[in-house]
DNA sequence: TGCTGTGAATTAGTTCACAGCG
DNA sequence: CGCTGTGAACTAATTCACAGCA
């Protein structure tokens, strides 16, 4: 499992360069040709430093006192991402989350493609979700010799997650999103986010109050 | 919206909080009494010593040489994220994410509870999802007149995500859980914590290809 | 002895500030 | 000039390492 940063890429960079990847692609379709750090941090929030920083661990993507070609930067994204071509991946789990996951329009966007759902569960094996049939998980390890899929969407439950990514890795798969709230334990090779909605909530519960006591705070002047 | 950390309890230490709430939560099912700060890492891969810096950010939990009280600390957690009473939590979108969500149990197990789904889809405003019937969002404002909730989930499209989280701070609304790929506006005192799937997939990517081309590093030899 | 709690050291990530190119 | 690219400074977060209590 991937923790350490083997090159010297921070993570948060990489998740910024799918951000600007996204605006690039807006400013293409409105035929905006260049653009500057400066207009980047008004479309995404992201300091212009930032950015150019981020971009600086790649190359020199930018012309001083002009800013960036929108088409070339964008691909050049694209490139570092391996978005510049079709990716395949593999959903495991097809409960409300990975139902929910097959309708979401930004993997084509970014053309990653989901090409094929797993579960184990008799009831759903053999439906369709979207344009793709739930296959049983104990074809996972056959279809993927054909797929090829690296990248796989983790969607089952938290008692299962761990030997349902076994298969996985088995299979060939190289990256996990993983919605189950247990760490998994996979060769170091294999790359693992883990998405937690729960601990995204219970930030902000606590943030809730805590501006409110700020609040009440100032009120007992 | 806030960014900055305004007490001194860092962020990552909150949502690994709600990762401990919930293993105490496992380990008082199974009449667990007492866990050292080793145990937790075994259950949730993270250091020992993480944990024990986590929690004296709050106070003393534990005794030396023998560990924490289950019972205790998971109570004492609770109180610190302001999760040891129901929570109330508005949901605004009825869509795939927004219907995945209210099927989602980890929200009960703390006491979160979905109290208001809204949508301005005609089709979808009056149908049930769960328990609860979708709401029009013009009655966003007077519905939580009386819910009272803190906390929301933005579950819209990008484009109308920055007027409806406006309307969800008009309503009282002072966390925004927010899935649309666009940072939201707002006052300082409104927590905004976004939640981007692209964004991990576009990590996964990039270290997928990684993985690869160090096996292939290797395999030259 | 076996554990916690925590300053100190380390590592990671962000932002500044400015030299230098187009 | 107006912008980029980037060392240097800063801020944030993690991990170490050990003193001290039960």
């Amino acid at each position: 499992m991937v923790q350490e940063n083997h090159s010297k890429v921070p993570i948060p960079t990489l998740g910024r360069l799918a951000t600007y990847l996204r605006v690039l692609n807006e400013l293409q379709m409105l035929e905006v040709s260049t653009v500057s750090s400066a207009e980047i941090e008004q479309q995404t929030g992201i300091n212009a430093a930032q950015f150019r920083k981020d971009l600086s661990y790649f190359g020199e993507f930018g012309k001083p006192g002009v800013g960036y070609s929108v088409s070339e930067l964008q691909q050049s994204i694209a490139k570092i991402l391996k978005l510049d071509r079709r990716q395949a991946v593999l959903l495991v789990g097809a409960g409300n989350l990975g139902s929910a996951l097959v309708g979401y329009q930004g993997m084509a966007e970014h053309r990653m493609e989901l090409m094929g759902i797993f579960d184990s569960n008799p009831s759903k094996i053999g439906t369709m979700l979207g344009t793709l049939r739930v296959q049983s998980i104990h074809c996972l390890v056959e279809v993927n010799m054909k797929l090829n899929a690296r990248i796989a969407i983790l969607a089952v439950p938290a008692q299962v997650a761990q030997s349902v990514s076994e298969i996985l890795v088995e299979a060939g798969v190289r990256a996990i999103l993983n919605f189950a709230p247990i760490p998994l334990r996979l060769p170091e090779n294999v790359a693992v986010r883990n998405v937690s909605f729960m601990q995204e909530l219970a930030v902000l519960s606590y943030q809730a109050a805590e501006e409110v006591s700020q609040l009440s705070e100032f009120e007992s002047f």
